[in-house]
DNA sequence: CTTAACTGAAACGGCTCCGTAACGAGTTTT
DNA sequence: AAAACTCGTTACGGAGCCGTTTCAGTTAAG
């Protein structure tokens, strides 16, 4: 996929997506989910609740929660540091990996359609 | 803006937006509030809780609440409709208009440094 | 004119998330 | 060894959203 999007066409993919999200089963991830997420499995590791909360400009409680959240949709899971035993190391799983492979599909699928309407 | 996308760097704008969306201190709308308000503000309208409710495949009271909270942040506008006064016109606001248009403007600045890393 | 159909809103109980404050475990400092 | 510090979690009251059911107002059909 390689395409040209023009700034209306971009917030008609934002439309689009977001329709996708919410018409399928799927539990809707909030912002702050998403944005946890995408920063687990697109950054670099090594991820710690603290760094996420810096990262995101939020408390460290959200990160914890979301944690919670996303551990038991089975999309991340969480290990104590061996090095320094406070920290934890947020990891990603199988089925996370998926659930981002199938948004970047939900995505792409979006911008084709949208550069086919010209 | 016009830009070349990858698939992995459309994810990367996922990404971003939603990180500078849960940094700035506005409100997080909700993937079905974004859907709901982009629905009102990109396709023509009249738009109705009916047929708003149809086209994201959600129950009426969704979509009753969504107006509460977005009417309340002065997203968007009711009006009865005088035709049949049955329906409720969901209406555009100036709010609104610019809250849309600074999502535009969040997306487009970042897809435009996704596009100035290469 | 009465009845049926349709629209959007309100009511209810349940679940999740929020922000703040406190806490236990682990580490570093003195 | 004790104090100070760091990390992540838990506790608490409050707020928002959920799905379902029920309701009042309006229109169309018999």
């Amino acid at each position: 996929m390689s395409l040209h999007l023009t700034t209306a066409e971009v917030l008609n993919l934002w439309h689009d997506v977001h329709l996708d999200l919410v018409r399928d089963d799927e539990p809707d991830l909030s912002a702050r989910q998403i944005s946890i997420l995408l920063t687990i499995y697109l950054e670099a590791p090594p991820h710690t609740v603290r760094g996420l909360a810096a990262r995101l400009n939020v408390s460290k409680p959200v990160i914890t929660r979301a944690l919670d959240t996303m551990g038991k949709l089975g999309l991340v899971t969480r290990r104590r540091d061996e090095k320094d035993r406070r920290n934890v190391l947020v990891q990603r799983t199988v089925n996370g990996a998926l659930y981002v492979e199938r948004l970047a599909d939900t995505i792409a699928h979006r911008a084709v359609a949208l550069g086919n309407e010209r």
